[in-house]
DNA sequence: GAGCACTGC
């Protein structure tokens, strides 16, 4: 992030630039504001490429040249090698139209199935076309995910015959790896939306590529807003939205109808198949089928679709079982299995299980087969290459946030169309497949909706809301959203900072905003953060905030429950899961982050490096913002603890249960009954908790639960806990009668 | 007395 305040200075380092840079501007971001607009001559040299006006046949002359063009060193074989595969993507044949349709217009809709060659070969396009170490100003390519900026500006640099990190890098949370001569950005879209709070014009980049647009990240929807905005003071910036499905009609819309390139996708045809009825239970179809492919069809991998880590774990185990019998009963006509789960909370050397080989046949028997059972990591984030066969019941679990309660909660759902598409996409990569979806054609067609709801849709809006504040959109209600949120979630949203003190009442951020919006945390969260200095504890808030924001550290495999719980309660602390968090990460950091501790104490090394990593990034934060890192006075003292759940209620006090006297918990205002999640080490009921989540499933639960006292409610949000304005209550009438004896003990 | 689809800053 700090990166883009840095200076950039390009030098003519480049042979092909041998003179100083074109434009006499002293501050390269501003480039773009020359008088000479934005068909900047680049000087002549050997090609004498204008910025934006290049051909095909200049570019090629010089790919084929005999010096890189932007290192100044003879190519490699290596370069030359690849150079022959890149010219043969399906998007090469269309470089001409490319560049043509670029020079015309600001923004381009571009879709390109798997195997088009776009994410690495069009920013390549338009490097040649803009010769951006002349203009100073860079082209970005944005991810919806880390590992992929990672690996395609890999892949990129080498096809560029550059050292990874120099003309070509990639940005991504804890990880800049750019330089001052980096050319192309591969990134992630939260990185380049973090960077247009410190420059709003994204004024450093000439050309910015939305890839995997399609997903519609909440990151890509709020950036497709923002750059829209930024265009029409920007007539320099172009944009390629790139899409993998043919749902580009709604982004060219978008866009004021830009234009449409449509590649090709160089893929195996995959037959479906479909129920001739629907199926009552989809996991106990699921293993048939599987069982049936293994037992009728030819030799290839298995990709099953289910929704969650138990629902795997089930499923393997029982393929597993069953096909072993199978083979056991009839072994001249039944290969051996490998059944593995996929699940992103499985430990990565599990997960790169998924591509090992499929058992050899045995002497005299068929050949053996992989079958891999994934959660939808596998529909997108993960590819496994030898898939010949996909099995979709048709359901995942999707993220629903419910205004009304201002809950959020995990369902199983039907997939959308596009979903299963991808889905079935998944059979073609290296071959003809076959996918069997576990529903009716009929189904299909009428049930499932066209495209899965954009995230922005399903999301509590917190965080985006303090986002576009700080980026200086007012007026929320008519942002250029793609798809508009409700409205009741937009409101939800400025209630919540209202009362967090981010936004006065006018819906103007205050200073505080200013800062809690630096935060890469939730609302609530910055703002613990930020008072927890008040309270004397801002080294330990971070340690806990840290651990917040990492998943769940604590390991528990079904076979050694006991001992897990065991080792976890050396850690349980009398006031609540907070306390207990921050126990555990002082532990791991004094045993010297030890993997093999870790191990011995059922805890999860990686996801405790991570939450060090995260602590690391807000200790930085906390600095540049002044904001002091101190302990209580006592850390063995009686107030230790408190002073923490103090400065904890002050971002949390919206999420606050009151123990009724049925036994129950009913949350602050909102009145749902919870229950403490069985996890919750709080060994007695307190009258009054906070809570970090609020869980629906088979039971509402509310998680990671601190103990606090409810005067601390009157003091720290006299606003939200404005009596006069409260729903009648049990708690209502507890914290009357404490506000009554406040104000007595005041006289 | 039970869970955690998947990302991202």
């Amino acid at each position: 992030m700090s990166d883009a305040t840095k200076k950039r200075k390009r030098s003519s380092e480049s042979p092909a630039a041998p003179a100083p840079a074109p434009a006499p501007a002293a501050n390269p971001y501003l480039a773009h504001m020359q008088a000479d607009g934005p068909a900047r001559a680049v000087p002549a040299g050997p090609g004498a490429l204008k910025f934006r006006e290049t051909t095909v046949k200049q570019a090629e002359d010089l790919e084929e040249g005999s010096t890189n063009p932007f290192t100044g060193e003879a190519f490699s074989e290596q370069y030359r090698r690849i150079l022959k595969q890149r010219r043969n993507l399906p998007v090469h044949k269309q470089r001409e139209e490319f560049l043509k349709l670029m020079h015309k217009n600001q923004v381009l809709v571009l879709v390109g199935e798997t195997g088009s060659g776009k994410t690495t070969q069009i920013p390549q396009f338009l490097v040649y076309d803009e010769q951006p170490q002349q203009t100073g100003m860079m082209i970005a390519c944005t991810q919806p995910r880390r590992v992929a900026a990672m690996s395609v500006a890999k892949r990129v640099a080498d096809e560029m015959d550059v050292k990874l990190g120099q003309q070509v890098g990639y940005s991504i949370r804890f990880e800049d790896c750019t330089s001052q001569s980096t050319l192309l950005k591969y990134m992630t879209d939260g990185m380049l939306l973090r960077e247009a709070m410190i420059d709003p014009q994204l004024s450093r980049y000439s050309t910015i590529i939305l890839d995997e647009a399609h997903e519609r990240t909440l990151a890509t929807d709020i950036l497709m807003g923002l750059i829209k905005r930024i265009c029409r003071s920007r007539p320099d910036l172009k944009v390629v939205v790139m899409s993998a499905t043919l749902d580009a009609e709604k982004f060219q819309k978008y866009f004021d109808n830009a234009p449409l390139m449509v590649v090709p996708g160089r893929k195996f045809p995959v037959e479906i198949y479909y129920t001739p009825e629907p199926e009552r239970d989809y996991l106990e179809a699921s293993i048939r089928t599987v069982l049936q492919i293994h037992t009728c069809e030819d030799p290839g991998d298995i990709l099953l679709f289910l929704t969650g880590e138990e629902e795997i774990e089930e499923a393997c185990r029982k393929i597993k079982a069953e096909a072993d019998a199978l083979a056991a009963s009839a072994p001249s006509q039944v290969g051996d299995v490998k059944v593995v789960p996929l699940y992103s909370s499985l430990p990565p050397a599990q997960q790169q299980r998924i591509f090992e080989d499929a058992p050899p046949a045995r002497p005299g028997r068929p050949a053996g087969r992989k079958i891999v059972v994934s959660t939808n990591i596998a529909e997108t984030s993960l590819t496994i290459d030898g898939i010949v066969y996909v099995i979709d019941p048709g359901f995942s679990k999707q993220n629903v946030y419910n205004p009304r309660i201002r809950v959020s909660s995990l369902l199983v759902s039907p997939i959308s169309k596009a979903s299963a598409q991808q889905r079935a996409g998944r059979a073609g990569r290296t071959r003809p497949g076959k996918c069997f979806r576990l529903y009716t054609e009929k189904a299909f067609m009428k049930d499932l909706q066209e495209q899965t709801y954009p995230e922005i849709l399903r999301s509590e809006l917190g965080s985006i809301v303090l986002q576009l504040k700080k980026l200086k959109v007012d007026d929320l209600v008519h942002f250029d959203f793609m798809d508009a949120p409700a409205p009741e979630t937009m409101m939800r949203a400025l209630e919540q900072l209202n009362y967090l003190g981010a936004l006065d009442d006018e819906g103007d951020l205050t200073k505080l905003g200013e800062i809690m919006a630096e935060f890469p945390l939730e609302p609530q969260l910055s703002k613990m953060v930020i008072t927890s200095p008040r309270f004397k504890c801002s080294n330990e808030m971070v340690s806990i905030i840290a651990m917040l924001s990492a998943p769940n550290p604590f390991m528990r495999p079904n076979d050694q429950r006991k001992q897990a719980d065991a080792a976890k309660s050396q850690f349980d602390d009398a006031q609540g899961d907070h306390l207990t968090l921050l126990h555990v990460y002082n532990a791991f950091v004094e045993n010297e982050e030890s993997p093999k501790w870790c191990f011995n104490n059922y805890l999860n090394a990686r996801v405790l490096k991570g939450a060090v990593n995260i602590r690391r990034q807000l200790v930085r934060l906390m600095n540049r913002l002044n904001l002091p890192m101190v302990s209580p006075d006592a850390p063995d003292g009686p107030n230790y603890d408190r002073a923490i759940r103090k400065a904890l209620t002050a971002g949390n006090f919206m999420h606050v249960a009151h123990l009724e006297k049925n036994g129950l918990y009913l949350t602050s205002k909102d009145n749902q009954v919870v229950m403490l999640h069985p996890s919750c080490c709080l060994a007695s009921k307190p009258e009054w908790v906070t809570y970090h989540e609020y869980v629906l499933t088979k039971k509402n639960y509310v998680r990671t639960c601190t103990a606090i006292s409810p005067e601390w409610l009157l003091e720290l949000a006299p606003e939200y806990y404005d009596l006069d304005n409260f729903p009648e209550c049990e708690s209502k009438r507890v914290l009357k009668r404490l506000q009554a004896k406040r104000q007595s003990g005041r006289k």
